[in-house]
RNA sequence: GCCUCGGUAGCUCAGCCUGGAUAGAGCAUUAGCCUUCUAAGCUAAGGGUCGCAGGUUCAAAUCCUGUCCGGGGCGCCA
């Protein structure tokens, strides 16, 4: 494609030069373009840039010139078979491409390559860590970690299209003054918290609790005592104290809490196909880096305070003042995360590291990378803060500690609900496939919603209008997938294909399919998967427009329109594995 | 106050980087289409000061400046 553009620029260069206007090539290159509509041609010129130094009227020119292109494409075999036409509207020249050229290529390398088409080697020097979603571990996942979830799995997998060594990575947030909440809970209220059904969220199986849901119940249930006696809030900042001692059955409390929580936790990401390949604790790690800060405090890039406190000046980038060491020598979040982001380079000599991170984190990972930088322990050019926008609901922020989240188990259990009693309605299905298929649809839902928007933008997430599945739905595209199955199904044996006259529908889902590569390729370079969901449905919404215009079976073009079928079922299929949603063959 | 992200149809969002021909979808509303490959689908209609004001340009939702509104951030919290 990008050879044909070239040969088309060089064409419109000599016709002008022939006509003797004045012109520029790089104005050229500048105005020439692709175009997505029928209408327009794929690609075209306007001309209003050479009207003003050959003062001439730009219609007048388009036409003058779009006949000397038309002659001289006429003169050379090669480009007479791959232009179709060209056609001149006002000020513009529009070339239209030959599609049975285009259709026959395109087909034949989807049908060599498989599941392989679009991949590139643009990444294969990289090893590259991606951290994703590290929660707290004092509650249950929630929707905002869902979108989490989704991005990070989706940004790994596009990165490993592109032949990137990914390293998954997961940082638990176990220690803090937060666990401390729910241990201190668990301590005083365990009792109250289980034979008051109120105080479980979770209600639907009120004998078999998931574990981290009742940590996250304690949690709750702390911050409700806590509003009535803020004596409370004393309490676990003295837990604190005593888990850093080491008091033994303080530290047995957390080890319960905590494998509770993380038990549960692990669940919900499994269940999001999601697998980790390291995990990092900060229960480990949150007293290591002092040695770094002292290190860079005698290299002079970090100032001590009259009390003692270590502090580095950032003022000249704009971030102002920023603590590393408390006055009595303990850490602060930073200094750990300093810490660590050098430990995932020495433990697998990665060369990147994306961290999945909310927006609400951008100022402490200018400050993170700008000290790692000027430690030279890191460049910046290897770190990058993936942020994406926060999850809201129609009144504002999700608050763990008041309750008001979106719950991800739930979520996913509701959702299937729906998905089950829209199967019941459609299909007759044994119970065992029913769950199967609800399951892999609710999961399209929820993560297809959560991926279509742009990662930079905030979400509101409305509860009471349910996930949709019709539409602009994750189950839309799985439904899409399988019709273009279902149509497969009814023959033996591919057939070869010879292709005849084009219809739009068939050209268009030629052109969109064709764009698969452009489309990747961008959410590559930007580390959005947005992109490829909206591609993926502007595809399948083509895909469904062409299988009601156009009958495959029986029909005259039955064996091409096969394999414009096939090719379509393999790109959206690469196009969900990217955003991992998982397909069925039949709805 | 400073930094940052956003403001496009009643609602949820594409398009903006890289300016181009009538600004696109979905939901909701209205009217159609299932003895023919899956109706979780398709077709059509209505619905727009692209926050506002300037500027640049032959051409601005798109670039620049200012301004208003909303989110987030600016802790020896994490």
């Amino acid at each position: 494609m990008e050879e044909l553009k070239d040969l088309l620029i060089k064409i419109i260069e000599d016709s002008l030069s022939r006509l003797n206007y004045i012109f520029d090539i790089e104005e050229i290159k500048a105005n020439f373009q692709e175009s997505d509509s029928l209408n327009f041609g794929d690609y075209s010129l306007p001309c209003f840039f050479l009207s003003k130094k050959n003062i001439k009227n730009p219609n007048e020119i388009a036409l003058k010139l779009g006949k000397e292109i038309e002659k001289e494409i006429k003169k050379d075999k090669n480009l007479r078979e791959k232009i179709e036409k060209i056609e001149i509207k006002n000020s513009y020249i529009n070339f239209f491409i030959n599609k049975k050229e285009l259709a026959f290529n395109l087909i034949n390398e989807i049908e060599k390559k498989k599941e392989d088409y679009g991949k590139e080697n643009l990444g294969k020097n990289n090893k590259t860590m991606v951290e994703f979603p590290s929660p707290n571990t004092n509650k249950p996942l929630h929707l905002g970690h869902l979108r989490n979830l989704s991005i990070g799995e989706s940004v790994s997998r596009i990165l490993e299209f592109y032949n990137e060594k990914v390293i998954r990575a997961n940082l638990y947030n176990d220690r803090g003054v937060h666990i401390c909440k729910s241990m201190l809970a668990y301590q005083k209220f365990k009792d109250e918290l289980e034979n008051n059904s109120e105080n479980i969220k979770n209600k639907k199986d009120k004998e078999k609790i998931k574990s981290d849901h009742f940590v996250g119940d304690l949690y709750v249930l702390f911050s409700k005592k806590a509003k009535e006696n803020p004596e409370l809030e004393k309490q676990a900042q003295e837990m604190l104290v005593k888990w850093e001692q080491g008091d033994k059955e303080i530290r047995e409390l957390w080890k319960k809490l905590n494998s509770m929580a993380i038990t549960g936790i692990k669940e919900t990401i499994s269940l999001f196909n999601v697998k980790h390949d390291k995990e990092y604790f900060e229960s480990n790690i949150y007293e290591k880096g002092r040695e770094i800060i002292l290190e860079g405090l005698k290299n002079g890039i970090f100032k001590k305070e009259n009390d003692n406190s270590i502090y580095i000046d950032l003022t000249n980038k704009g971030l102002g003042k920023k603590y590393l060491l408390r006055n009595d020598g303990t850490s602060i979040y930073i200094t750990q995360d300093i810490y660590l982001s050098k430990l995932k380079f020495d433990e697998f000599k990665i060369n990147k590291s994306i961290y999945v991170v909310g927006n609400e984190q951008e100022y402490h990972f200018k400050v993170l990378f700008s000290i790692l930088d000027k430690l030279k322990l890191l460049k910046k050019e290897n770190l990058y803060h993936l942020s994406y926008g926060m999850v809201n609901l129609p009144d504002g922020k999700m608050k763990s500690r008041e309750g008001t989240v979106v719950d991800a188990d739930d979520l996913i259990d509701e959702t299937k609900e729906l998905v089950k009693e829209e199967l019941k309605k459609r299909y007759i299905l044994d119970e065992k496939e029913i769950e199967r298929r609800s399951l892999i649809i609710a999961l399209s839902a929820i993560k297809y919603m959560l991926l279509k928007t742009n990662i930079k933008r905030d979400i509101t997430f409305n509860p009471k209008e349910s996930i949709a599945f019709e539409g602009d739905t994750g189950p839309y595209l799985l439904y899409s997938y399988a019709r273009a199955n279902s149509i497969l199904k009814k023959i033996k044996k591919l057939p070869e294909f010879k292709i005849k006259d084009l219809k739009d529908e068939e050209i268009k889902l030629l052109l969109k399919i064709n764009e698969f590569k452009k489309t990747l390729n961008e959410s590559y370079k930007t580390l959005n998967p947005s992109l490829i969901a909206n591609y993926a449905y502007q595809l399948s919404k083509i895909f469904n427009e062409f299988y009601h215009a156009c009958p495959v079976i029986n029909s005259e073009n039955e064996d091409f329109r096969l394999h414009l079928v096939l090719a379509f079922k393999q790109i959206l299929k690469i196009s969900l594995y990217l955003l991992n949603i998982e397909v069925l063959e039949e709805m």
